[in-house]
DNA sequence: TGCATTTTTCTTGTCGACAAATAAAATACA
DNA sequence: TGTATTTTATTTGTCGACAAGAAAAATGCA
């Protein structure tokens, strides 16, 4: 059997390799695999990936419309870095995508909505359980995503998805600080939310997400203050 | 003189050709002149760029990611549609923006931000004065963009311009009607948010933003009804 | 004539090659 | 030895060609 259809390993359908690529890349990029500032090489990655340059580049392209990647004109692209200065407007952006996206939810959700969004908290919960900090990364973004799509507007849902990817990386930066108790009361006040968003009330859906928007910054924030005096004692 | 730098007309420099072809292309979709749904031919643009498939491959792939154009794979790729059924989505997203924006700017704004946005605002008058509806629309976003940069937050004002970039598309569709006198209380509600800003009266700022908005969607509001019924009555 | 199947045509996705632009290395010169 | 200039090397941007996929056209069959 399978002797005439023997598939080569490196055998890739018409069109895939490109989407391939890319979310290989991203992920890398997210969990910083590929650390930010650090270079690209498009000659590289076609021969890791057996292929040719031009798919590659067309993942690249796609990368770098997102902000993920830099490229210099020609010359070297690379891992886009993490502003740290201007820090205070990611924390703003995500603050207000967080309270429109969870006001939006209780509006707008389906019945099928809130049985995603309860697979997703019952996800986060089981990572918080494990302590398994880069679970909890993922799985807190992939909650509040669910809640965002039930929303229904593609326009704030697609600049938060770019705003929890960034907060992917910023977190993945410090997760070895994870082994407190604030985790469980992460769970507790999704749980609340869901509460409010299954009731349909907008303002109290709104009230919840601000306040867990400013818990998140708040700790982040602290993280970034702990690390930011090292920096500075070099 | 000029015989041995004798430049042909088509002859460009190395990597400036994506981005001609990305900029002609973005506004030739955002004036219409590629009407949603039309069938974008590579082959066909490269003959009337006079270059290769690969960099028009670029710029289309660039235009993808913000979602001028829709590409189904191995398949056509064609200029994206106006998603008219949910057009409320879009009104919401707007609103937002144009209150958060015009906010950030009251608290964030430099001396020198304000003497861009009221440049903006002349160019905007006077298109109202010569009664010149397209470029009403194009000086209008662009002096909302103007605020938007004053209020130095990168990530609203990526969303605000490609909101803006769809208005465009939107507002061109119905520019005909433009002959009231609704214009002129437009540059007068300009004017008074330029006054909120200089003042940083952030309060004030948000609502004269939000009652903009809400005088803009009104108005783009009753141009879809109007022409909704054409459409209905086919 | 009406439908299924094959053939053709057309467009896209991928490839390997080459030239331009820049950085790095090597050389010249004081 | 230090600086300016030339040479080499590396990487990107562009090109033309070819093959895969899907629609359209053509053919076969009832």
């Amino acid at each position: 059997m399978a002797e005439t259809e023997q598939t080569p390993v490196n055998e890739r359908k018409r069109g895939s390799g490109v989407k391939m690529v890319y979310d290989i890349l991203r992920d890398e990029i997210l969990d910083l695999v590929l650390p930010p500032g650090s270079a690209v090489d498009e000659v590289q990655l076609a021969e890791r990936f057996g292929m040719s340059r031009t798919p590659i580049r067309e993942a690249l392209v796609r990368l770098s419309g997102e902000g993920l990647i830099d490229t210099l004109p020609n010359r070297s692209t690379m891992v886009s870095n993490i502003d740290f200065l201007n820090m205070h407007t990611y924390f703003d952006a995500l603050t207000l995508m967080y309270r429109v996206t969870t006001q939006l939810a209780a509006r707008h959700h389906r019945a099928e909505d809130l049985t995603i969004i309860r697979a997703r908290q019952a996800e986060f919960a089981a990572a918080v359980k494990a302590q398994d900090a880069l679970a909890m990364i993922a799985t807190n973004a992939d909650f509040h995503l669910a809640v965002a799509e039930a929303g229904q507007n593609p326009y704030f849902t697609g600049l938060f998805k770019r705003l929890l990817d960034e907060g992917r990386r910023i977190l993945r930066l410090y997760y070895q600080s994870y082994e407190d108790r604030l985790p469980q009361r992460f769970v507790d006040e999704h749980d609340e939310m869901i509460a409010a968003i299954a009731a349909r009330d907008l303002g109290l859906s709104e009230r919840l997400a601000r306040i867990h928007a400013e818990q998140i910054v708040e700790q982040v924030r602290k993280l970034l203050v702990r690390e930011g005096r090292l920096e500075i004692a070099l």
